[in-house]
DNA sequence: TTCGTTATGTGCGATATCGCACGGTCGAAA
DNA sequence: TTTCGACCGTGCGATATCGCACATAACGAA
Protein backbone atom coordinates (compact mmCIF):
# COMPACT_ATOMS: atom_id res chain seq x y z
CA UNK A 1 0.00 0.00 0.00
CA UNK A 2 2.52 2.46 -1.33
CA UNK A 3 1.98 6.10 -0.51
CA UNK A 4 1.04 8.08 -3.51
CA UNK A 5 3.73 10.49 -4.41
CA UNK A 6 2.74 14.34 -4.81
CA UNK A 7 4.46 17.01 -7.35
CA UNK A 8 5.67 18.83 -4.39
CA UNK A 9 7.23 16.23 -2.43
CA UNK A 10 8.38 15.16 -5.42
CA UNK A 11 10.53 18.60 -6.10
CA UNK A 12 12.15 17.23 -3.08
CA UNK A 13 14.87 15.28 -4.99
CA UNK A 14 16.51 17.75 -7.12
CA UNK A 15 17.17 15.35 -10.10
CA UNK A 16 13.39 15.11 -10.12
CA UNK A 17 12.68 19.42 -9.32
CA UNK A 18 15.29 19.80 -12.18
CA UNK A 19 12.06 18.31 -15.17
CA UNK A 20 9.53 19.68 -16.71
CA UNK A 21 5.88 19.71 -15.49
CA UNK A 22 4.95 17.41 -18.11
CA UNK A 23 7.60 15.28 -17.86
CA UNK A 24 7.38 14.61 -14.28
CA UNK A 25 3.59 13.92 -14.39
CA UNK A 26 4.18 10.74 -16.16
CA UNK A 27 6.98 9.59 -13.71
CA UNK A 28 4.61 10.35 -10.34
CA UNK A 29 2.14 7.74 -10.76
CA UNK A 30 5.63 5.28 -10.83
CA UNK A 31 6.96 6.44 -7.49
CA UNK A 32 6.69 5.22 -4.06
CA UNK A 33 7.50 7.01 -0.52
CA UNK A 34 9.57 4.63 1.19
CA UNK A 35 10.97 5.63 4.63
CA UNK A 36 14.40 4.18 5.75
CA UNK A 37 16.52 3.55 9.03
CA UNK A 38 19.96 3.78 9.99
CA UNK A 39 21.84 0.93 8.43
CA UNK A 40 19.69 -0.50 6.15
CA UNK A 41 20.21 -2.06 3.08
CA UNK A 42 19.16 -1.27 -0.27
CA UNK A 43 21.51 -3.40 -2.58
CA UNK A 44 23.58 -6.15 -1.90
CA UNK A 45 27.14 -6.27 -3.82
CA UNK A 46 25.92 -8.79 -6.93
CA UNK A 47 22.57 -8.81 -6.01
CA UNK A 48 19.72 -8.00 -8.83
CA UNK A 49 18.34 -4.46 -8.16
CA UNK A 50 14.46 -4.38 -8.37
CA UNK A 51 14.18 -0.57 -7.75
CA UNK A 52 16.15 2.41 -8.26
CA UNK A 53 15.61 5.51 -5.57
CA UNK A 54 15.29 9.04 -5.24
CA UNK A 55 16.36 10.29 -1.43
CA UNK A 56 15.10 13.19 -0.03
CA UNK A 57 15.45 13.20 3.49
CA UNK A 58 17.22 10.13 3.55
CA UNK A 59 21.36 9.72 3.00
CA UNK A 60 22.86 6.67 1.07
CA UNK A 61 26.20 5.27 0.96
CA UNK A 62 27.84 2.67 -1.54
CA UNK A 63 30.45 0.69 0.30
CA UNK A 64 32.70 -1.75 -0.93
CA UNK A 65 33.79 -4.93 1.47
CA UNK A 66 36.60 -6.71 0.89
CA UNK A 67 37.31 -10.27 1.55
CA UNK A 68 39.21 -9.44 4.62
CA UNK A 69 35.94 -7.82 6.02
CA UNK A 70 37.38 -4.14 5.49
CA UNK A 71 35.52 -1.42 4.15
CA UNK A 72 35.58 1.68 2.38
CA UNK A 73 32.95 4.26 0.87
CA UNK A 74 32.97 5.16 -2.67
CA UNK A 75 30.31 7.37 -2.87
CA UNK A 76 27.38 9.37 -1.07
CA UNK A 77 24.05 10.10 -2.60
CA UNK A 78 21.47 12.58 -1.16
CA UNK A 79 18.13 14.26 -2.30
CA UNK A 80 20.61 15.51 -5.03
CA UNK A 81 21.12 12.13 -6.78
CA UNK A 82 19.99 8.49 -7.55
CA UNK A 83 20.64 5.08 -6.18
CA UNK A 84 20.60 2.83 -8.90
CA UNK A 85 22.43 3.93 -12.17
CA UNK A 86 23.77 0.33 -12.79
CA UNK A 87 19.80 -0.28 -14.10
CA UNK A 88 20.08 2.61 -17.04
CA UNK A 89 24.07 1.90 -18.02
CA UNK A 90 22.69 -1.63 -18.51
CA UNK A 91 24.39 -3.72 -16.05
CA UNK A 92 21.42 -4.57 -13.86
CA UNK A 93 23.63 -5.20 -10.48
CA UNK A 94 26.71 -3.14 -9.03
CA UNK A 95 29.98 -4.70 -7.25
CA UNK A 96 29.23 -1.61 -3.77
CA UNK A 97 26.51 -2.53 -1.39
CA UNK A 98 24.32 0.87 -0.65
CA UNK A 99 22.89 1.48 2.72
CA UNK A 100 21.44 4.21 4.58
CA UNK A 101 24.18 6.17 6.20
CA UNK A 102 21.36 8.69 7.61
CA UNK A 103 17.52 7.74 8.05
CA UNK A 104 14.66 9.22 5.95
CA UNK A 105 12.36 9.15 3.10
CA UNK A 106 13.15 7.76 -0.37
CA UNK A 107 11.22 7.65 -3.59
CA UNK A 108 11.51 4.35 -5.31
CA UNK A 109 11.16 3.44 -8.83
CA UNK A 110 10.82 -0.47 -9.88
CA UNK A 111 13.51 -1.48 -12.44
CA UNK A 112 11.54 -1.82 -15.60
CA UNK A 113 9.41 1.59 -15.33
CA UNK A 114 12.68 3.32 -14.31
CA UNK A 115 14.21 1.88 -17.99
CA UNK A 116 11.22 3.05 -20.06
CA UNK A 117 11.23 6.44 -18.72
CA UNK A 118 15.08 6.67 -18.98
CA UNK A 119 14.35 5.10 -22.75
CA UNK A 120 12.31 8.07 -23.58
CA UNK A 121 15.73 9.83 -24.18
CA UNK A 122 13.77 12.81 -23.16
CA UNK A 123 15.69 15.56 -20.01
CA UNK A 124 15.07 12.94 -17.47
CA UNK A 125 18.10 10.89 -19.42
CA UNK A 126 19.85 13.57 -20.05
CA UNK A 127 20.10 14.05 -16.24
CA UNK A 128 20.32 11.04 -15.12
CA UNK A 129 23.35 11.00 -17.64
CA UNK A 130 24.86 14.08 -15.93
CA UNK A 131 24.40 12.58 -12.48
CA UNK A 132 25.96 10.17 -13.84
CA UNK A 133 29.01 11.91 -14.73
CA UNK A 134 28.63 14.23 -11.01
CA UNK A 135 29.19 10.34 -9.20
CA UNK A 136 32.00 9.22 -11.12
CA UNK A 137 33.46 12.58 -10.05
CA UNK A 138 32.89 12.02 -7.23
CA UNK A 139 34.16 8.30 -6.58
CA UNK A 140 37.08 9.49 -8.81
CA UNK A 141 37.98 12.27 -6.14
CA UNK A 142 37.38 9.78 -3.32
CA UNK A 143 39.96 7.32 -5.11
CA UNK A 144 42.75 10.34 -4.95
CA UNK A 145 41.78 11.57 -1.46
CA UNK A 146 42.23 7.75 0.34
CA UNK A 147 45.90 7.92 -1.63
CA UNK A 148 46.82 11.61 -0.62
CA UNK A 149 45.13 12.90 2.45
CA UNK A 150 45.46 12.23 6.01
CA UNK A 151 42.19 11.49 8.21
CA UNK A 152 41.55 14.74 9.83
CA UNK A 153 41.16 16.25 5.99
CA UNK A 154 39.24 13.56 4.83
CA UNK A 155 36.73 13.90 7.81
CA UNK A 156 36.03 17.00 7.04
CA UNK A 157 35.24 16.08 3.41
CA UNK A 158 33.07 14.05 4.83
CA UNK A 159 31.61 15.23 7.54
CA UNK A 160 30.59 18.77 4.63
CA UNK A 161 29.23 15.98 2.15
CA UNK A 162 26.92 14.74 4.95
CA UNK A 163 25.83 18.03 6.25
CA UNK A 164 25.25 19.06 2.32
CA UNK A 165 22.65 16.31 2.32
CA UNK A 166 21.06 17.43 5.47
CA UNK A 167 19.02 20.11 6.93
CA UNK A 168 19.84 19.98 10.38
CA UNK A 169 23.40 20.57 12.02
CA UNK A 170 23.49 17.47 13.61
CA UNK A 171 24.69 14.44 12.26
CA UNK A 172 23.66 11.39 14.19
CA UNK A 173 26.65 8.76 13.51
CA UNK A 174 28.78 6.94 15.57
CA UNK A 175 32.64 7.09 14.76
CA UNK A 176 32.59 3.42 14.63
CA UNK A 177 30.18 4.33 11.37
CA UNK A 178 32.71 6.72 9.80
CA UNK A 179 35.34 4.36 10.08
CA UNK A 180 33.89 1.94 8.07
CA UNK A 181 33.15 4.47 5.21
CA UNK A 182 36.36 6.16 5.76
CA UNK A 183 38.18 2.87 5.68
CA UNK A 184 40.33 3.94 9.11
CA UNK A 185 40.50 2.70 12.49
CA UNK A 186 37.82 3.87 14.88
CA UNK A 187 40.58 5.57 17.02
CA UNK A 188 41.21 7.47 14.09
CA UNK A 189 38.12 9.23 13.73
CA UNK A 190 37.97 9.64 17.67
CA UNK A 191 41.30 11.57 17.50
CA UNK A 192 40.42 13.37 14.72
CA UNK A 193 37.35 14.16 15.67
CA UNK A 194 38.86 15.84 19.10
CA UNK A 195 41.06 17.87 17.13
CA UNK A 196 38.43 19.61 15.21
CA UNK A 197 36.34 19.64 18.26
CA UNK A 198 39.07 21.80 19.79
CA UNK A 199 38.80 23.95 17.24
CA UNK A 200 35.79 24.25 18.11
CA UNK A 201 34.82 23.55 13.92
CA UNK A 202 32.29 20.81 15.37
CA UNK A 203 31.24 19.01 18.62
CA UNK A 204 31.25 15.66 19.45
CA UNK A 205 29.00 13.72 21.30
CA UNK A 206 28.15 10.22 22.14
CA UNK A 207 26.57 9.60 18.30
CA UNK A 208 26.40 12.64 16.99
CA UNK A 209 28.60 15.16 15.22
CA UNK A 210 27.20 18.65 15.27
CA UNK A 211 28.92 21.24 12.75
CA UNK A 212 29.19 24.75 14.40
CA UNK A 213 31.66 26.41 11.52
CA UNK A 214 30.62 25.62 8.38
CA UNK A 215 33.05 27.76 6.76
CA UNK A 216 36.49 26.43 8.79
CA UNK A 217 34.96 23.66 8.06
CA UNK A 218 35.82 23.90 4.69
CA UNK A 219 38.96 25.20 5.53
CA UNK A 220 40.06 22.66 7.07
CA UNK A 221 38.66 19.81 4.22
CA UNK A 222 40.80 18.67 1.57
CA UNK A 223 40.57 20.62 -1.25
CA UNK A 224 38.40 17.53 -2.65
CA UNK A 225 34.94 18.29 -1.47
CA UNK A 226 35.29 21.63 -3.02
CA UNK A 227 36.30 19.93 -6.58
CA UNK A 228 33.58 17.57 -6.27
CA UNK A 229 31.22 20.36 -5.04
CA UNK A 230 31.71 22.59 -8.17
CA UNK A 231 31.74 19.70 -10.26
CA UNK A 232 27.75 18.67 -8.87
CA UNK A 233 26.92 22.69 -9.78
CA UNK A 234 28.55 23.10 -13.14
CA UNK A 235 26.91 19.65 -13.85
CA UNK A 236 23.69 19.50 -12.16
CA UNK A 237 23.21 23.53 -12.14
CA UNK A 238 22.22 23.60 -8.50
CA UNK A 239 23.99 24.43 -5.40
CA UNK A 240 24.67 21.35 -3.33
CA UNK A 241 26.75 23.38 -0.83
CA UNK A 242 25.23 24.36 2.57
CA UNK A 243 28.38 27.26 2.83
CA UNK A 244 26.10 30.17 4.65
CA UNK A 245 27.91 30.70 7.63
CA UNK B 1 45.14 14.20 -43.72
CA UNK B 2 43.73 11.56 -41.39
CA UNK B 3 44.23 8.03 -42.36
CA UNK B 4 40.96 5.96 -43.42
CA UNK B 5 40.38 3.20 -40.86
CA UNK B 6 39.28 -0.11 -42.08
CA UNK B 7 36.98 -2.62 -40.90
CA UNK B 8 39.45 -4.87 -39.81
CA UNK B 9 41.30 -2.18 -38.60
CA UNK B 10 38.43 -0.77 -36.33
CA UNK B 11 38.08 -4.84 -35.01
CA UNK B 12 41.04 -3.72 -32.63
CA UNK B 13 39.13 -1.64 -30.35
CA UNK B 14 36.58 -4.13 -28.60
CA UNK B 15 33.73 -1.76 -28.21
CA UNK B 16 33.75 -1.33 -31.93
CA UNK B 17 34.23 -4.75 -32.67
CA UNK B 18 30.89 -5.75 -30.93
CA UNK B 19 28.67 -3.62 -33.35
CA UNK B 20 26.87 -5.63 -35.93
CA UNK B 21 28.59 -4.57 -39.49
CA UNK B 22 25.58 -2.41 -40.38
CA UNK B 23 26.31 -0.13 -37.36
CA UNK B 24 29.92 -0.18 -37.78
CA UNK B 25 29.26 1.37 -41.26
CA UNK B 26 28.14 4.57 -40.34
CA UNK B 27 31.03 4.83 -37.46
CA UNK B 28 33.89 4.48 -39.79
CA UNK B 29 33.52 7.34 -41.81
CA UNK B 30 33.93 9.57 -38.39
CA UNK B 31 37.23 7.81 -37.14
CA UNK B 32 40.70 8.92 -37.75
CA UNK B 33 43.39 7.01 -36.55
CA UNK B 34 46.28 8.35 -34.36
CA UNK B 35 49.40 7.60 -33.39
CA UNK B 36 50.42 8.65 -29.73
CA UNK B 37 53.59 8.53 -27.79
CA UNK B 38 54.50 8.16 -24.03
CA UNK B 39 53.17 11.09 -22.09
CA UNK B 40 51.31 12.77 -24.86
CA UNK B 41 48.14 14.58 -22.81
CA UNK B 42 44.73 13.91 -25.15
CA UNK B 43 42.58 16.03 -22.33
CA UNK B 44 43.40 18.43 -19.38
CA UNK B 45 41.76 18.61 -16.79
CA UNK B 46 38.34 21.00 -16.87
CA UNK B 47 39.31 21.48 -20.55
CA UNK B 48 36.83 21.11 -24.27
CA UNK B 49 36.98 17.80 -25.37
CA UNK B 50 36.98 17.99 -29.38
CA UNK B 51 37.45 13.98 -29.37
CA UNK B 52 36.55 10.69 -27.83
CA UNK B 53 39.34 8.26 -28.63
CA UNK B 54 39.04 4.66 -29.32
CA UNK B 55 42.12 2.53 -28.45
CA UNK B 56 43.98 -0.25 -29.90
CA UNK B 57 47.18 -0.86 -28.92
CA UNK B 58 47.70 2.09 -26.72
CA UNK B 59 47.16 2.79 -22.86
CA UNK B 60 45.77 5.82 -21.60
CA UNK B 61 45.68 6.20 -18.00
CA UNK B 62 43.51 9.25 -16.34
CA UNK B 63 44.82 10.74 -13.59
CA UNK B 64 44.11 13.74 -11.01
CA UNK B 65 46.70 15.95 -10.33
CA UNK B 66 46.46 18.01 -6.85
CA UNK B 67 47.23 21.14 -5.63
CA UNK B 68 50.37 20.23 -4.08
CA UNK B 69 51.56 18.39 -7.18
CA UNK B 70 50.76 14.85 -6.22
CA UNK B 71 49.22 12.79 -8.32
CA UNK B 72 47.34 9.60 -8.89
CA UNK B 73 45.50 7.61 -11.23
CA UNK B 74 42.17 6.72 -11.53
CA UNK B 75 42.00 4.43 -13.91
CA UNK B 76 43.29 2.85 -17.05
CA UNK B 77 41.36 2.79 -20.63
CA UNK B 78 42.86 0.51 -23.24
CA UNK B 79 41.80 -1.30 -26.63
CA UNK B 80 38.60 -2.83 -24.16
CA UNK B 81 37.10 0.99 -23.99
CA UNK B 82 36.92 4.42 -24.39
CA UNK B 83 38.35 7.41 -23.30
CA UNK B 84 35.75 10.73 -23.39
CA UNK B 85 32.64 9.41 -21.42
CA UNK B 86 31.94 12.88 -20.20
CA UNK B 87 31.12 13.95 -23.82
CA UNK B 88 28.09 11.38 -24.77
CA UNK B 89 27.19 11.75 -20.39
CA UNK B 90 26.80 15.57 -21.07
CA UNK B 91 29.11 16.72 -19.26
CA UNK B 92 31.59 17.89 -21.88
CA UNK B 93 34.55 18.21 -19.46
CA UNK B 94 36.24 15.78 -16.77
CA UNK B 95 38.06 16.98 -13.51
CA UNK B 96 41.02 14.27 -14.91
CA UNK B 97 43.65 14.62 -17.23
CA UNK B 98 44.24 10.96 -20.10
CA UNK B 99 47.86 11.02 -20.93
CA UNK B 100 49.43 8.16 -22.87
CA UNK B 101 50.91 5.20 -20.84
CA UNK B 102 52.08 3.36 -23.32
CA UNK B 103 52.46 4.61 -26.99
CA UNK B 104 50.48 3.55 -29.63
CA UNK B 105 47.74 3.77 -32.00
CA UNK B 106 43.67 5.05 -31.54
CA UNK B 107 41.24 5.86 -33.36
CA UNK B 108 39.21 9.42 -32.67
CA UNK B 109 36.12 10.74 -33.32
CA UNK B 110 35.06 13.98 -33.33
CA UNK B 111 32.63 15.23 -30.41
CA UNK B 112 29.62 16.35 -32.32
CA UNK B 113 29.73 13.00 -33.85
CA UNK B 114 29.86 11.17 -31.01
CA UNK B 115 27.41 12.41 -29.80
CA UNK B 116 25.27 11.53 -32.69
CA UNK B 117 25.77 8.15 -32.83
CA UNK B 118 25.00 8.13 -29.49
CA UNK B 119 21.39 9.96 -29.87
CA UNK B 120 20.29 6.44 -32.20
CA UNK B 121 20.18 5.17 -28.83
CA UNK B 122 21.05 1.48 -30.29
CA UNK B 123 23.78 -1.02 -29.37
CA UNK B 124 26.32 1.74 -29.88
CA UNK B 125 24.71 3.78 -27.36
CA UNK B 126 23.86 0.35 -25.52
CA UNK B 127 27.51 -0.79 -25.62
CA UNK B 128 29.04 3.25 -24.31
CA UNK B 129 26.74 2.68 -20.73
CA UNK B 130 27.73 -0.71 -20.64
CA UNK B 131 31.52 0.45 -20.57
CA UNK B 132 30.80 3.44 -18.45
CA UNK B 133 29.62 1.08 -15.69
CA UNK B 134 32.57 -1.10 -16.21
CA UNK B 135 34.75 2.19 -15.95
CA UNK B 136 32.82 3.59 -12.69
CA UNK B 137 33.65 -0.61 -11.43
CA UNK B 138 37.46 0.29 -12.24
CA UNK B 139 37.52 3.67 -10.54
CA UNK B 140 35.37 2.18 -7.20
CA UNK B 141 38.20 -0.25 -6.94
CA UNK B 142 40.82 1.75 -7.53
CA UNK B 143 39.40 3.90 -4.43
CA UNK B 144 39.01 0.99 -2.15
CA UNK B 145 42.50 -0.21 -2.94
CA UNK B 146 44.25 3.09 -2.38
CA UNK B 147 42.27 3.35 0.92
CA UNK B 148 43.24 -0.56 2.36
CA UNK B 149 46.13 -2.66 0.02
CA UNK B 150 49.83 -2.55 0.79
CA UNK B 151 51.85 -0.68 -2.38
CA UNK B 152 53.39 -4.46 -3.37
CA UNK B 153 49.91 -5.82 -3.83
CA UNK B 154 48.79 -2.56 -5.82
CA UNK B 155 51.88 -2.96 -7.77
CA UNK B 156 50.81 -6.31 -9.08
CA UNK B 157 47.42 -5.47 -9.94
CA UNK B 158 48.31 -2.20 -11.62
CA UNK B 159 50.69 -4.48 -13.91
CA UNK B 160 48.06 -6.60 -14.38
CA UNK B 161 46.00 -3.66 -15.81
CA UNK B 162 48.88 -2.87 -18.07
CA UNK B 163 49.52 -6.17 -19.31
CA UNK B 164 45.68 -6.83 -20.27
CA UNK B 165 45.94 -4.15 -22.66
CA UNK B 166 49.41 -4.97 -24.33
CA UNK B 167 50.20 -7.27 -26.87
CA UNK B 168 53.81 -7.70 -25.30
CA UNK B 169 54.82 -9.43 -21.96
CA UNK B 170 57.39 -6.39 -21.68
CA UNK B 171 56.21 -2.78 -20.43
CA UNK B 172 58.08 -0.39 -20.90
CA UNK B 173 57.58 2.38 -18.19
CA UNK B 174 60.13 3.95 -15.53
CA UNK B 175 59.33 3.20 -11.68
CA UNK B 176 59.20 7.10 -11.28
CA UNK B 177 55.87 6.61 -13.72
CA UNK B 178 54.31 3.60 -12.18
CA UNK B 179 54.89 5.71 -8.53
CA UNK B 180 53.29 8.85 -10.04
CA UNK B 181 50.67 6.88 -11.26
CA UNK B 182 49.49 4.56 -7.88
CA UNK B 183 50.07 7.92 -6.08
CA UNK B 184 53.37 6.75 -3.82
CA UNK B 185 57.04 7.41 -3.84
CA UNK B 186 59.05 6.50 -6.36
CA UNK B 187 61.29 4.04 -3.65
CA UNK B 188 58.24 2.49 -2.63
CA UNK B 189 58.11 1.10 -6.62
CA UNK B 190 61.68 -0.19 -6.91
CA UNK B 191 61.77 -1.99 -3.70
CA UNK B 192 57.82 -3.68 -4.44
CA UNK B 193 59.63 -4.07 -8.17
CA UNK B 194 63.00 -5.52 -6.50
CA UNK B 195 60.78 -8.30 -4.12
CA UNK B 196 58.73 -9.55 -7.24
CA UNK B 197 61.18 -9.83 -9.26
CA UNK B 198 62.94 -11.61 -6.35
CA UNK B 199 59.57 -14.10 -6.42
CA UNK B 200 60.66 -14.72 -10.09
CA UNK B 201 56.97 -13.09 -11.02
CA UNK B 202 58.90 -10.29 -12.82
CA UNK B 203 62.03 -8.83 -14.37
CA UNK B 204 62.96 -5.33 -13.50
CA UNK B 205 65.53 -3.55 -16.34
CA UNK B 206 66.14 0.37 -16.77
CA UNK B 207 62.72 1.31 -17.79
CA UNK B 208 61.11 -1.59 -18.73
CA UNK B 209 59.51 -4.54 -16.84
CA UNK B 210 58.58 -8.22 -18.12
CA UNK B 211 56.13 -10.31 -16.93
CA UNK B 212 57.15 -13.66 -16.02
CA UNK B 213 54.61 -15.56 -14.62
CA UNK B 214 51.53 -14.13 -15.23
CA UNK B 215 49.56 -16.41 -13.10
CA UNK B 216 51.82 -16.51 -10.04
CA UNK B 217 51.18 -12.18 -10.42
CA UNK B 218 47.55 -12.44 -10.52
CA UNK B 219 48.09 -14.59 -6.89
CA UNK B 220 50.31 -12.07 -5.42
CA UNK B 221 47.50 -9.07 -6.52
CA UNK B 222 44.99 -8.16 -4.15
CA UNK B 223 41.67 -9.27 -5.12
CA UNK B 224 41.01 -5.55 -6.69
CA UNK B 225 42.50 -7.17 -9.95
CA UNK B 226 40.03 -10.21 -10.40
CA UNK B 227 36.75 -7.72 -8.82
CA UNK B 228 37.33 -5.57 -12.39
CA UNK B 229 38.35 -7.88 -14.13
CA UNK B 230 35.17 -10.06 -13.73
CA UNK B 231 33.23 -7.25 -13.92
CA UNK B 232 34.40 -6.17 -17.21
CA UNK B 233 34.07 -9.61 -18.86
CA UNK B 234 29.89 -9.53 -17.09
CA UNK B 235 29.57 -6.30 -18.59
CA UNK B 236 31.60 -5.92 -21.99
CA UNK B 237 31.15 -9.94 -22.40
CA UNK B 238 34.15 -10.11 -23.80
CA UNK B 239 37.27 -11.54 -21.57
CA UNK B 240 40.09 -8.92 -20.90
CA UNK B 241 42.41 -11.21 -18.47
CA UNK B 242 45.63 -12.62 -20.39
CA UNK B 243 45.49 -15.23 -18.12
CA UNK B 244 47.61 -18.55 -19.88
CA UNK B 245 50.68 -18.96 -18.44
C1' DT C 1 84.89 5.11 -25.87
C1' DT C 2 83.68 8.61 -23.06
C1' DC C 3 80.51 11.40 -20.85
C1' DG C 4 76.35 13.08 -19.17
C1' DT C 5 71.75 12.13 -18.19
C1' DT C 6 68.43 9.35 -16.42
C1' DA C 7 67.03 5.40 -13.82
C1' DT C 8 67.65 2.50 -10.01
C1' DG C 9 69.38 0.93 -5.31
C1' DT C 10 69.91 1.88 -0.47
C1' DG C 11 69.98 3.91 4.07
C1' DC C 12 67.90 6.52 7.82
C1' DG C 13 65.08 9.21 10.71
C1' DA C 14 60.29 11.07 10.75
C1' DT C 15 55.45 10.43 10.52
C1' DA C 16 50.88 8.44 9.99
C1' DT C 17 48.32 4.87 10.82
C1' DC C 18 47.50 0.29 12.66
C1' DG C 19 46.22 -3.37 16.07
C1' DC C 20 45.31 -4.25 20.41
C1' DA C 21 44.07 -3.50 25.19
C1' DC C 22 41.58 -1.50 28.59
C1' DG C 23 39.29 2.01 31.38
C1' DG C 24 35.66 5.48 31.51
C1' DT C 25 31.15 7.17 30.51
C1' DC C 26 26.77 7.84 28.60
C1' DG C 27 22.06 6.71 28.05
C1' DA C 28 18.26 3.66 27.26
C1' DA C 29 15.74 -0.04 29.13
C1' DA C 30 14.24 -2.57 33.00
C1' DT D 1 17.38 4.29 39.84
C1' DT D 2 20.17 0.86 38.55
C1' DT D 3 22.30 -1.72 35.20
C1' DC D 4 24.33 -3.05 31.03
C1' DG D 5 25.66 -2.57 26.51
C1' DA D 6 27.37 0.60 23.33
C1' DC D 7 30.39 4.32 22.53
C1' DC D 8 34.36 7.06 23.37
C1' DG D 9 39.14 8.19 25.14
C1' DT D 10 43.82 6.90 25.61
C1' DG D 11 48.24 4.59 25.57
C1' DC D 12 51.82 1.82 23.37
C1' DG D 13 54.55 -0.88 20.39
C1' DA D 14 54.52 -2.38 15.46
C1' DT D 15 54.42 -1.35 10.68
C1' DA D 16 54.07 1.01 6.28
C1' DT D 17 55.20 4.69 4.01
C1' DC D 18 57.41 9.16 3.52
C1' DG D 19 61.09 12.63 2.54
C1' DC D 20 65.53 13.25 1.76
C1' DA D 21 70.27 12.28 0.54
C1' DC D 22 73.39 10.12 -2.04
C1' DA D 23 75.70 6.14 -4.37
C1' DT D 24 75.67 3.23 -8.35
C1' DA D 25 74.52 1.68 -12.80
C1' DA D 26 72.67 1.65 -17.49
C1' DC D 27 72.03 3.75 -21.79
C1' DG D 28 72.47 6.99 -25.59
C1' DA D 29 74.69 10.72 -27.86
C1' DA D 30 78.88 12.84 -29.12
Amino acid sequence: MPDKVTRAEARNNFLLAALQEGELEGLLAKLENVSLVLGEVLYESGQKMDYAYFPTTAIISMLYIMENGGTAEIGVVGNEGVIGVALFLGGETTASRALVQSAGELFRIKERDLKDEFKKGGRFQELLLRYTQALLTQISQTAVCNRLHPIEEQLCRWLLLSHDRLQSDKLVMTHDLISNMLGVRREGITLAAKKLAARNLITNKRGTITVIDRKALEAASCECYEIVNTEYNRLLGRGMSRTFN
